[in-house]
Formats: C-alpha cells, structure tokens, sequence
DNA sequence: ACCCTTATCACCTAAGTGCCAATC
DNA sequence: CCGATTGGCACTTAGGTGATAAGG
C-alpha cells in the first residue's frame, strides 16, 4: 500500500550480480530500514522483482550432490535442494505471515506488554509464533526472529502509567535467532504455526547461553524474517523478508510495573496457574493490590475455568482467555486509553518515508493507560523528552513522541509494504481502547510486513556481511537441538552505506557456550539521517571493548577485512542517498557472482579467509561449541541445557566478560554513533541447549 | 590385537575411486560385519588405511561456499567444512571412544542388563554415553548410534535366570539414530561426553516417532558409530567407524524380569528416586520381593545417601551409586555367577575370524546368575535350545551357548581391533563374579572397537545405498531439536553382497511424523553364510509388508531400482568371500566417482532421481514434516513433542500401519532370509519432536 | 497356572512463572 | 526512601520411573 510501485507480494529481492547499482535502487533495501533509510523508498523494486538465475551456478553441487541434468518442475522442485547454488528462478512465493494468538497479543499490547528478563533467561509469555503460508511447497527456507530496540528512549513505570525517563542505555548485540528447524521446505514450515520459545530474554549482558540481551525499562520490538535459502551459510547473500507485528513490541522489565499485565500474564500462561485466583483459596495477595483502580471495564465474569468463584480480579483472566481463543478477540480493550505518538513529528530527521506511517499505523498504543508511551517513534525524546513530557503524566495521549519515524523500521516505515489482514479484530474503529490519540488508524487490524524487497534492511545488511570477523566459535558446546544466532555485527556507519554492507553478523549454534561473539554495537533504530562516518577500526575497537572477541578474521566467510574498512570508508563519505545509490554493494559485498557461488568475485577475494567451520556444512545441528570448557565430564551433548557455555573460549582478543557497568560506558560512546545510523542492530550468537531440556 | 594388519588406529576406509577392488580387500569391511562375514578379517587393510583423495572432488563447493584457491592446514582446517565435496585428504584422526560410566554399566551387565521397552518409548537406563577423542578438532563429523539384535534368540527368564526361549522373532526395521548435533567439528564433539538419551525404545512396531522398535526378552546390542562427514547427505558415502561396547547389551522387557535390575534402576536413575528405600517410610513393596535369594553377595551398606537406614536391599544401592562415581568403579561384582557362551563353537556358520574372539572377549557375562545367556554368540539354539537347555533350570552356567561366532558383529570378530583400555576395572582377574564359564578374557575392561576399516559392515552398507527408495518423506512435521534416523532398508542378499551394496538406508528427521519407512526388515545378525538370494522385488514386497512406503522412487540417491536390482541379482550370485572382493563396488553403490561428487558415474546414473527434498540441504534442523496433518493448528512447531505424526503420509504405497500380528508373520519369512545374510538390520525413519519435551 | 503385556498410578526430575523479601 | 534488581520460594507443566493390577 504504501508504494504502488511496492509489490505486496513478497518478490525477493535478489542480490546476483551485485555490481550493476541500477537494478538495485535499494528501494527493497531502504524500505525494511530505519525511518531514515527511506528516501529511496518509492523507488521501483520492480527490477529486482524477478530473481536473475545467475548463469555461473548451474554447475555447482549442494551438499555433495549434484543433479543438474535433470529436468526442472515438479522433479526438479524435490531435487531442488539437492542442488545448492543453483538460483531459485523458478521458485515462486509470496509470503503471507499472521501472528498467533494475535488477540491475546492485543490484549497486552493495550496494557503495554512488559516481558521479564531475567539472569537465567526468560520466554516471552505471549509466544512469538507465526502462522506462514503462501511459501514454495519444494523451496527452503530459513526463519528467523530477533528483537530490536523500538526506540531509544528508557522508561519508568510511574503513576500508573510508562514514561519516558530519559535515552536509551547503550543496546547490547543483538541475535539472530535462527528457528531450529531451519532450513526447512515451505512446505514444512506451513504445515504448522512456527514458534520461537526457545529465544529467552535476559538482562546478563555476560549471557553464554546465546540468549536475546535486552536493557531492562527499555522498549523492544520482535521481528520475524523469512530467507529462502537451504543452508544456513547461505543467510549472508540471501534476501530477507521481515515481518514486524507492532502489537508485539514490549518493555523489558525485572519485575512487572503494570498489575494488569502481571494478571493477564497468570491468567494466561499456563505455567503461572498456580498464582490464578481459582477460588481455592491460595493466591491472593496480588490479586486486589492495584487491579482495582487499574482496571477500567468491567467484563462479565465468565467462570468458564478453574471453577467460577473468582473475584473482581479472575474476571477478566477468563475475558483475556477468551479473547485468545475466540476468533474475533480483544473485547473492547480494557483501558486502554488514547495512546501518545499519535502526533509523530514527521520533520527534521525522519527523512522521506514517514508520510504515511502516521495515517497506516496508529503509532502504537501507549503502554500504561492512555499515557504518552513513544510507542511509534522509533526516536525518543532524550532527555529533552522529559521536560515536554513530564506534565502529560495526567492521562492524555499528550506530547507522546517526537520521534518522526517508525519503530525501528517496520513498526512504522514497512508497514504497508504488506498489510495482510489478521484473522480478525480487523475493525479500525474497534473501540477507543486502543492508543487514544492513536486511535486513527487501525492498529492492531494491520499487520505490518517488512518483507518485499526492502527485507533488506541496514540490520539485516549487518548481519549478511561481516561475519568473517566471527567465525572462530560460532558454535556452542551445548548443542542440543537448539536454534541458531546470526550475530548482524553492528557497524555505525554513514547512513546506509557501511551498514548496509551487511557487516558484522555471526551465526551461532544453539547451546550455550557460543564463543564467537562478535558485530559492533547494537544499534539504536530511532535516530537516523545523521552520517557519521564510522571507520571501521572503529567498530572493531568496539567489538572489544563489548568483550566480543575479534577473531584473527575467523570469520565464516571469505570477505577480507581490508575490503570492508575500505568499502566502509567510501561509504562513510557518501551522503545518506547516496547510500541508497550503492545498494546492490552495500547490500551484500558477496553479491559479485550473485549467488554463495564462491567464484571469488572481486568482492569474495579468498584473502583472510577465516578458520571457522562451524557455520560451514549443515549448520543447525552442528551447534556444539567445544572450544574453552574443554571436556566437562559433567553435561554431555544432549543432556546439557546450556548451562556449561565457554563463550569467547576461543576468541583471543576476547576481554572477558566485562563488568556490566562498564561495558556499558563504553557502549555508550558509540551509541551515539550508532544512533544516526539507526536500523542497526549488532548481534551476539551462543545459543542454549540444541534438545531437550536435560 | 585381533589382527597386526589392522591398525588399531582407524584409518578409515574411504570408499573413493570404487572401481578400484585392489584398493579395498573388504577385509575392513567385512571387520566389522557379521560373525558370518570375517573370511576376509585378516586381510591386510593396510591398502586403504589412508583416504585417497578423489582428484575430482577438488573443485566441488560446499554449502554453496568454495575456498579451493586457499593454502591448507590451519587455515585450511577451518575451512574445510567450506569445501563440501573435497576429499578429507589432511584430515588425519584416531579416534577413542570411551564409555561413559563404564563401571554402571558393568553392574548391569553382571546382573544381565534389562531395558524396559513400552508403547509409548522408553529411554535406555545406563544412558549411552561415550566419550570421543581423537578427532581432527576441524574435521565435521556425524555421530550415530542404533541398537542391534545381539543373537538370533528368544529368551526368557526362569528361576531367577536368563534362558534361551527358541529362535528369536522377525525383527522390525531398526533405525540408525543420528546424534542431533551432527554434523559437527572433532572439537565439539570432543568437547563433553555425546549422550544418546533421546533414543527411545519400543516396542510398538507401529511406532511413529523414530523410536527404536525391539522385541521384547530378545537380546541387543547397542552401538555407536563415527563418520567423518560434514553433512548428513553424505552419510551413504561415508566411512563408518563403529565402536561396540559389550557391556551395553541387553535384553528387552516389557517388565522387569530380574530384581536385582530392578534395583539397580531405581538406585541409579534419578527419576525412580521415588522408589528408592529412603527410611522414608514409603515404597517398600518390591524391597524384599526377591533379593534376598537373588542377591548373592553381601556388600558393607553403604549408608552414604538418603540416610543410612536401608534394608537389605538398599544396602546395594549406594553400592551401585558408587561404583558409578568411583573410579574404578565395579566392586566385586555381586553376584554373578559364570556365564555361560564360553564354550562357543567355532565350527559351521561363524567362518574364519572367530579363532580370537573367544580370547578377547568372555562371551559376555551371562545374564541370569551364572546361567546360560548366549551372549557371545550371535546365533541361539533355535527351538533345539529349549530341548538341550531346558535340563539346566537349576543354575549352573551348563549348556550356555551354542552360538560360535560373536555378538552382532562387533561383540565378537571385531573386538580386537582397538581395544582402548578403559579407565579403571582393567583388572582380567576381576572376581569371578563376571560370567563363570566366560571369566576367561578380561571382559568387561577390553573395549570392542570396530573401527578402523571395518566399519563397512553389511548393516552399514545397507544404511549407506538404496537410500533411493526412500526420500520422499524423510523430515518429519515436528522437528523440534531431534535427531535425525537413518534407516538403512535390509535387503537379504548373498552374504555380504547385496547388503554390502548399501541397499535401504533412511533418513529420517527428528519429530514423529516422518512419513517414509523405507529399507526393508531387520537383520538377524546370527546366521550368517548361508548364500540366500534375495531379490530385489522382494525386498519392495517386505517393504510394503511392513506398511513401509515404497515411494515412487522418491528417495534421495540417483540410484535407480534397475541398477540395485541387478546388483543384487549378481551379488547374490557370488560366494561369500567373492562379495567381498567386490567389496568397493558392494559398499557402496555410489562410489563410481568415489565421493558424494554426484557426476554421474557409471554408478551414479541420474536416472529416476527421488524427489524428496528433505534430506538434501542441511539435514538435521530441517525436519518438519509438512504433507499431511496439513496446518494443524494446535501444535506448532518448536513446540510439538511428536505426537501428530503423519508417519507415511506422502507414501502412496503404505498400507497403513500393520497390525502387529499379522505384519509379524510376514516378516517371519523374511527372516530365513535375513539370518543368512547375518549383520543387516533395516531401519526406519521418523523422530521424535527436535526442540524441546513441549 | 504361567508368561507376558498393557494401562494407570504415585513419585520424581526439569524447568517455566510470578511472588516476595532482601539487596543494591 | 525509592527504583530497580536479585534470589529463593511455591506452584505449574511436561515427562521419566517402577509398581501394580488387569488383560491376553
């Protein structure tokens, strides 16, 4: 919707023959991207539309096999993973992505979720699943989900209601979580709703079990992406989709602050029974604290669970459950006033996409009551922000946000790229429950899709490049049948261009002792439009001083580092437009011969090619990480969780895992950085235990 | 020790340039086959112990990623999983493979090791854990494991001893299970102990999720196996080192025939703790059922844990807990009396690698008290048994066992070839307690590796072709962190050579609903050298028989019915010992062009190439199992244990799964067949689900 | 009767949850 | 003193165990 000439359709964007910039206008590239990334956004993708079967691969044998003399179609389709370079020409898809239990997300999503983070990792309570279809039955694909910084505000819980408390801390790298099934055929991944509970939450920055680090009080945003590739190896020259369900973003706490969302949370994660007031007697010290007040409607007690003698406060669990399984859901959202963001300055930074994200997505609603939560803005108000802002503590959607653009990039900027219509709930006047300012555009309706060309978004770019600086020990010792981190190493960089070369990005195996930990910074979506020059040996200066280990240039692939400080440097001087002109190099610097060929285009100079063979083969499975730990004659593969994790075991330049309060310091200095650059996003790797729980 | 010319080093036979007889005396091969199948055992395999690399393999690309232009060794290292097809030229490993709590096991196996087998799967006790070393720490491999029939026998348990009961029954397909973190590097591998605890046995032969099926009071043996290999899809071109510890065998139960097993459970595994005679006033029923006469020696109670107040029957617990934890582990064995197998006959069946055996290894220590299990040998006394043995109710170790050649294969003829000293027990003199009549050898110190060369065996050339059959429906839809299945189809043959050609073979995901059950039947090890043709058309009746799919010749491997067919035809022509001069050829039909190179050599025609696509790509993660259950809402994946498995699905073919009864009888004929062919088991595909116990 | 199998059960481990008091 | 964080707690789900009784 957004860009007529933008395909809802999901037509990948294929980076083959990287060198020719004018199929590429980095339209699809920008679109995915920070607020700021989208000047070019109206630029006809349809260029790339079509993926280019690039001529040079049919040769090349998947996984030791090799099957070219066969005839295509429907033979060819089952044969097609056997052959692993040869381009997806003939695939044909169009992604359609719903998220599940859309109505209880909705549910929170009014309160303003809060997930806890804790030392040990925590889930999400409200499962990120989705349900996919419209893939090629026979093509592979990689899924894989991250969370990202919704803005760079911090917030407080005050009143009753989320406010902004001043920027963002310093966000720490991101993973990439590569769902364990992965690579799998469309067909597999349709059969049923993909879940990605196995991604944990934690506030340990010296996490070794490869979960999402996150800062507690601060906004988050869940994204999902879909890659049609059939190696995991393969992610870094792969065009991503990104979907971005804005009903999804969150504040990370260590303690929930809204009642509300702490009941919704018993009444409906199964886990927390024990603390439902089922009339039984036990539980009911919470239960009164600040419901009362808090809770606005009052819903017909549906005593359809645990028996019916419930109090004020089991009336809406069983309302909240209901919402979940019934198709239309969300009753008129419990108070859920008028959010803030509603008035979103589109000026100054937000560069030319914004227009239409304030009309499509209503800004988010605001977490607290109709309290002015950022939630749209990807940029919050630093410090500033407080002193607009700390009068609206009454309950108006107020001064919400200043920030221009979208969430990180698809809360707002890709939102219309693909707006598939949820189950339900689709009614844009379902109430005022809802953000009240925000109220405008249908919400929670809208689905928002960053998939189409602009996938390619500045983080996604991160994670595609680099990763030869990793590589060393991507995997963890604990591998068992755990999921996979791509680690989009963070790399501040003019606007675009650096980033957009996709530097930084580890791939990390599933267990915990994942060494390799290595991107930049994260990134902090919200500002953008600012270049600043980010020298590479700067981002490799940060990296240390994240205590991710620089590894000898171990990375998994062959993309020297000398190539990228340069390619880096030139992109630093271009303007952020311009950055967009370089699209089809700075997208992919592997995009030489197109396709993972590995002819060694000018782009995939054999040189420093690193040691790692972890990510190397297969992948997923292969996800134990030796390394440090040595033989622990305690947890063996497959009975180990992950709680044995080297991490940095093999990484020299590793520093340690360096003192939380300090680490931070450091990251701060390029916060800033990485701030105008936005949509970037570094990324760790580790993973937790591959199989089973023990 | 066995024989000087087999390095006790594996050199793995690698399977390159097939066409080249003189190269690979089967001697390796047939090391580690059956009993049946050591004509050939002394043949030096000095020839092959080093890989030759396959000049045409240089230039493949793995992954799609190719580095063909760099310098080797250390940077080559890491970079070898890179290179998918080339030749492990430099890798130069010795792999040693220790079991892990060795000295449990032993207790166990005094006593006659029992395994509990339900409908519903059942985890082994004394988990299989072993700890591997020598690995090339940048070399990927894949690790294996599947559970084998021991001997052709039914046993039963009376007065208080193990009995043979008659001829064993047909066994079902049995299922080579992939360690879920395959492929990996040596490092990793080598990192921590490698558990096989996701293994689960049954025996509900209708069985969906990929567990092992067995028969009930029919004794097994378990093995592990090491390919070099970094993705799953070359496993059927692929060396197998296979490493058996006779200490793990066991017989399969419905119900605990033995107390003193009983016992020994609930001591050791933690999740019987509630069982366990604590003082605590509960479960006191089976304590002193029958112990008392069962348990012949008095062992100093050992009030060490859940306080000292123990019966009798505790008493031997915290023996048991200790000699698990102890180093030396294995105190005077309780009560076991001689065993029995001792006197095995080398005569008839068993051909010329026996003569050793009988030293290296006690014929493993009979089950019952010093009764007569026929544990060594692989063959039991038919129904002649019950008439010869019956006399011997009483409980001396009598007319033990008739079966001459060795367990399985690597229980007997292959022990010698590496026998890594295990930790502590060494000690030959080790009490009597051991088997009585067997006491001969240092049992249960020597560890049985059928590495080196010999890993070929039948079983696993079956395992390593016909995969062609199968491939359609491989992954199954819950894939959640499992593991994968290798089902290697049985297909009786001439003695060695149609099975050795690698006839069957599946892959199976991780969760339940796999689809494809191809390979054929089991194998009965035992017999052996009896030439018994077995055409292929009958091996696709068993298939069908079993409610296996025969799918359109779906499977993953260009190898075309015809070709295996007339293989096989002209295999079963040839004597034993000729098949194993066929050997290159026989191992593995694929080996035209040596490696996975798929260029299509006189071996390799592309003909009729399966269109399963599951296996091609990575493997492992990949093991959703979309086809039927279509999108089912409930589970969804990463969280769906196994329970809705389509199992079959896709297979047009499948007769639906067979009833018990009746699929038995069928595969009662079969069976003839199979014993002759001795050392083949079939497997099955399917998982259980990969994530997590969700 | 005997032998074996099956389903159910109580009891246990492992791990996800919010609560709460203590701590920073 | 407050805000945020932490660790222990009780409670839950999920699933592994052998016991037991019933069934074949």
């Amino acid at each position: 919707m957004r860009d007529p000439a933008f395909p809802g359709t999901a037509m990948a964007y294929h980076p083959f023959h990287a060198p020719r910039p004018a199929d590429f206008p980095m339209s699809a590239f920008l679109a995915a991207a920070q607020p700021s990334f989208f000047p070019a956004l109206a630029l006809p993708p349809a260029a790339l539309a079509k993926p280019m079967p690039d001529p040079g691969l049919a040769g090349a044998a998947e996984a030791g096999l090799h099957v070219s003399a066969l005839g295509h179609h429907h033979q060819a389709a089952h044969l097609r993973s056997l052959k692993s370079l040869e381009p997806e020409e003939e695939v044909e898809d169009d992604p359609k992505v719903t998220l599940e239990a859309k109505e209880l997300w909705d549910q929170f999503h009014k309160l303003g979720t809060e997930m806890v983070i804790t030392k040990s990792g925590r889930r999400m309570f409200p499962p990120f699943k989705v349900r996919v279809s419209g893939l090629d039955k026979k093509a592979k694909y990689i899924l894989l989900m991250d969370i990202v910084a919704a803005d760079d505000c911090r917030y407080k819980f005050h009143n009753s209601r989320w406010m902004v408390a001043g920027k963002a801390d310093p966000e720490m790298p991101k993973r990439m979580y590569i769902h364990p099934d992965s690579p799998a055929t469309g067909e597999q991944w349709m059969a049923k709703p993909v879940a990605f509970h196995k991604l944990k939450l934690t506030n340990n920055i010296s996490d070794k079990h490869g979960f999402t680090i996150l800062n507690s009080m601060h906004k988050y945003q869940p994204r999902f992406h879909i890659v049609r590739a059939n190696d995991i190896l393969k992610l870094p020259y792969s065009t991503f989709r990104t979907y971005v369900f804005p009903e999804t973003d969150f504040i990370a706490v260590t303690a929930y602050q809204n009642d509300k969302i702490t009941q919704l949370k018993i009444d409906n994660n199964p886990f927390a029974k024990g603390f439902r007031d089922t009339g039984n007697g036990r539980r009911e010290k919470r239960k009164q604290l600040s419901l009362p007040s808090l809770r606005m409607y009052e819903e017909p007690c549906k005593p359809d669970r645990d028996g019916g003698e419930s109090d004020a406060s089991s009336c809406e669990p069983s309302a909240v459950r209901d919402a979940l399984h019934s198709p239309v859901g969300a009753l008129p959202s419990p108070l859920r006033l008028k959010g803030s963001g509603r008035e979103e300055k589109l000026g100054a930074d937000s560069d030319a996409e914004v227009e239409k994200a304030p009309e499509e997505r209503p800004v988010a609603t605001s977490p607290g009551g109709e309290d002015a939560t950022p939630r749209g803005s990807p940029r919050c108000p630093d410090e500033r922000s407080k002193e607009r802002r700390s009068p609206e503590k009454a309950k108006d959607g107020a001064s919400p946000r200043e920030g221009p653009g979208e969430g990180l990039f698809g809360t707002r900027g890709l939102e219309k790229d693909k707006v598939e219509g949820r189950r339900k709930e689709p009614e844009p006047g379902k109430k005022d429950a809802e953000g009240g300012g925000l109220g405008k555009e249908a919400f929670a309706p809208l689905m928002v899709h960053t998939d189409s060309p602009p996938h390619l978004s500045a983080g996604h770019l991160q994670s595609l490049a680099l990763s030869g600086l990793h590589g060393q020990q991507f995997f963890s010792p604990l591998g068992a049948g755990q999921p996979l981190f791509i680690h989009p190493g963070q790399f501040a960089m003019a606007p675009g261009a650096f980033s957009a070369m996709g530097m930084g990005h580890l791939l990390a195996s599933v267990t915990g002792g994942g060494s390799l930990e290595n991107g930049a910074l994260s990134s902090a979506p919200g500002t953008a439009g600012t270049a600043t020059p980010f020298p590479f040996h700067l981002s490799q200066h940060m990296l240390a001083s994240q205590g991710i280990p620089m590894p000898t240039f171990g990375g998994l692939f062959p993309y020297p580092y000398t190539y990228m400080a340069a390619a880096a440097a030139a992109a630093s001087a271009m303007p952020a437009t311009s950055a967009a002109a370089a699209g089809p190099l700075s997208r992919n610097p592997f995009l030489g011969s197109s396709r993972p060929r590995l002819r060694f285009s000018p782009y995939q100079l054999p040189v420093t090619i690193p040691p790692s063979t972890n990510l190397l083969t297969t992948g997923l499975p292969a996800s134990l990480n030796p390394g440090s730990e040595g033989s622990k004659a305690g947890s063996s593969r497959e009975s180990s969780p992950l709680p044995d994790v080297p991490l940095h075991k093999g990484g020299s330049q590793r520093p340690a895992a360096s003192p939380k309060g300090s680490l931070k310091e450091s990251l701060n200095e390029l916060q800033n950085i990485q701030r105008l650059v936005s949509g970037l996003e570094s990324q760790r790797e580790l993973s937790p235990g591959r199989e089973s729980p023990k």
